[in-house]
DNA sequence: AATGAATGAGTATTCATTCAT
DNA sequence: GATGAATGAATACTCATTCAT
């Protein structure tokens, strides 16, 4: 059952997702783990800690990831960007649902830490695709935008994707390489190493912290 | 400034937009709306009644524009449920993020009546894509998962797209129709009558209730 | 039994008195004063905004009775000052225990301003010894000590004076100026005219706020 | 730094003083005597124990050395009285403050304790005061209240006082002394021992327990 | 139509204390 | 001797809602 704290913090990251995090009360999380609501206060500081500290933690191994993907062309490198997301966003659906939506529950003064972690990340997209309309590669008239359409259609997959449903992972990740590529216009796909990320992904979420 | 009741609507529709419905208080309301807390009760019934009611309206609009729309072929229909659905996210941002993302606020009882709403203009999406695999116009191999992935997509729009931004209302509503026709496989796309369209929304959303 | 309001003060004054800012719950002041837990907050702030506006308004009438009184030479304000103190601490217990004691509950932010309010009235009584010492009215050595010695004899009636006693409250006032008097060393006693100052008191705690 | 246990009584008689028993919190303790909050109980009963046993000692302190003190004539053993008071509440502050302050914050069962030993230590003043009565050295009117008077005249140093300013022990202890005999009226001052009476304070207080 | 007053149930968080290790 | 874990009861305060006026 793994230990009291990160039977604390999956318990957070069910309701969350599943209710919000003002539709979560500290007596729905203590009992979702197990424990009385005082005993709670033992494995986190305040509701709003737990909740940065789930999404830090998320945001830091989405970066970590990103930032050890392989693939030189901007084409490759986008390839491989959707792959990371769309995967982590199909096996991770709660805790990423969480950092998608709860953003504006935090209070200002954390939400900062959390912003620029998710701005980091989202700054190596905006560089791939920046990079790929240099060179010629990509067409996309507003590349900002682009990056704004992309992410949201990838992490969409996290609201709907059913893992024993009938599309297979890898088969998801092609899909949603060959929108992407298309999205970005005039872009020849890439040769996907799908089990490369998938290896990736688990080494990431595997580590502790 | 419109009735009071009108006022009303659009701080709850303000209000659970920018905090959630879990997140917005009674008495936050009643100070946006310009009243007292008690005096909000003349007005409605419930917190949740009036959450009902804004999506109930606004999924209700959306059915009949949806079922107002113009197109005989697949493809054209595709075309101008995506011409649509982008618009009114794109217009009515707060409303239509209000609707997708509060779904889960609902009571059970109460959240029926909605989902019959949602399924009815899903239905729509469903039954112009079957069609169109049906006749051979698309090739998409999971119809179902192809339907979420484009209402994914496109309600996204409400989530970044700035109205005074660089893109053109009617350029975001042709980019998104190509990108869907393409994500559903080997479409061509058919001619857009966006400002038609723009005159259906705009109908639609003036008419009282 | 006057307004509601009245009565909250009321109870918070009596409860404060009785078992100190900390010892008293939000529970007991509604008990005490008739009403919900819930209620009482239509009627203050937080539990320290009730404390801080208790105090500033028993130290705001202590001001301005100080600032009113006659008397011309340094003695003839000292014993007016020990009169007005030592008759409001004598009639007013509850409350000047309150405004003595809680000083130390307050909240850094808050205590300003009361500090603020409290260092205006000593400072009557250290401009009133300062003259005296100056003109050789008073041989006292030192007279910062000597206020504080004075304020601490004098506020201690409030701990131990029965309006109800042997001791009428003329007589107490006397008694009090004398002590003072020669605790200044070397004054002579100015004739008293306690039935004015008590007016004085009846009249600025008649006001309201 | 002395015993755990002396230490865990410091913290209290500190914190006591400055935030009062309602006010401070067995972590604040634990925390200020460098134990988690567990241990502190292997040192200590209950909370409100922890306060009993500080002023029990204080006070059997008090009554000790008040039974020693040397003086025969009324005159004499007020001045040791008052000598001893002073000295006491300003070398003792804290403790002394505590002593003073948080009777109130004692369950009547355990107040009663306490009360009694304070009214023994009390008892000696009114002997003291009503022999000068009844020999007629004293010709205050009103003996029990020339008692209470003295008692928060003297108790008052410990609020003020400031061991390294500008008035020396000795000289402090002086001028109390005929403060207070002035305030028992008629009464000449005997020749002052202080030197005396700050070795039977500091005896008594370096005694264990 | 509008609101001040009222509240029972709820909020997140802290309390003093115990106990197994 | 020391402590992490545990908790029932309490803390101050807010909630959505009702109702008399």
């Amino acid at each position: 059952m793994g230990t009291t704290e990160q039977r604390v913090r999956r318990a957070a990251i069910e309701l969350f997702a599943e209710r919000g995090f003002h539709g979560t009360g500290i007596r729905d999380l203590a009992e979702r783990a197990g424990l009385s609501s005082a005993t709670l206060y033992h494995y986190m500081g305040t509701k709003e800690d737990l909740l940065v500290s789930i999404m830090r933690e998320s945001l830091t191994r989405l970066v970590t990831a990103g930032e050890r993907l392989p693939g030189a062309s901007p084409q490759e490198r986008v390839a491989g960007l959707v792959q990371l997301h769309v995967l982590t966003h199909a096996v991770q659906q709660e805790e990423t649902r969480v950092v998608d939506d709860e953003m504006r529950s935090l209070t200002p003064a954390r939400r900062a830490e959390v912003v620029a972690l998710r701005d980091r990340y989202e700054a190596l997209w905006q560089s791939a695709i920046d990079d790929g309309c240099s060179v010629g590669a990509f067409t996309v008239s507003a590349p900002r935008v682009a990056r704004l359409a992309l992410l949201e259609m990838c992490s969409g997959v996290a609201r709907w994707y059913a893992p024993d449903g009938p599309i297979p992972l890898p088969e998801l990740a092609v899909r949603y390489t060959e929108m992407a590529l298309g999205l970005l216009g005039g872009a020849e796909v890439p040769p996907a190493d799908v089990a490369g990320i998938r290896v990736l992904v688990d080494t990431v979420w595997a580590s502790q912290n």
